[in-house]
DNA sequence: TCTTCAATTGAACATATGTTCATATGTTAA
DNA sequence: TTAACATATGAACATATGTTCAATTGAAGA
């Protein structure tokens, strides 16, 4: 099985040289998680909401057309990769944007496919 | 069914002007699109690995230690989106990153979760 | 042309993921 | 404390996705 790859054309001094450059494994688990969770279309929309301005659960389900239990799935999704955190305000539950580099994120993604 | 949420407590200015600012739904895809292809650790690695220098086929198997047929499998993917692009040399086919906004991206996620 | 070998492709499988419906929390106002 | 209601959760389903094995393509040298 791994005695294929012997025979093949594997440049060693670079496969080396780019293993010890290569983040650890937690790294990049950590970032793919990131991007995972921003590549769902429905949940991309909700963080878009919330680059503008607070918004209710009920508010963000208004805007995304979709029911309060789909938002509510995919805001806890989103509260447990610290992507959105949230207020209780009365019966209202207000969401805002967490981090910063999820911003710088999402502005940079949205320039680049707007050239 | 839509008639539950006339009933909540939705902030109709705030939706609307919500509303307004978002991206169009084909703009919210591509975003989306090119999460999704870096979402995948597998896939992801390769991205970092290519970050350094060119590499073929069989030299990123090796860094990934995985097949020669998943890391195609995964590399057509990538070139689909347009994140790396290849260059034939004799029996090898070698693969750099095609996109410099890519390379921005990766770089700023890998800042953000080395804080 | 024939052989070797790197890369690609196809199809099938197992797994992960998002969505939905129904139910449960938890808060406010009466 | 009760009723009303905004949000959250659980479980089940359908779909999407990555991986694997097998077969194919295409290039280089004998």
């Amino acid at each position: 099985m791994n005695d294929i790859c012997l025979i093949k054309c594997i440049d060693k001094k670079k496969v080396n040289r780019t293993l010890e450059s290569m983040p650890d494994y937690e790294v990049i688990a950590r970032m793919a998680d990131i991007f995972k969770v921003l590549s769902d279309p429905s949940r991309l929309k909700i963080v878009l909401a919330l680059l503008d301005c607070e918004l209710c659960v009920c508010d963000i389900a208004a805007v995304c057309g979709q029911t309060d239990s789909a938002i509510s799935h995919q805001l806890r999704i989103l509260r447990t990769l610290k992507i959105v955190k949230n207020r209780r305000k009365g019966k209202s539950v207000f969401y805002t944007i967490d981090d910063d580099h999820v911003t710088a994120l999402i502005s940079m993604s949205l320039e680049h496919v707007n050239h």
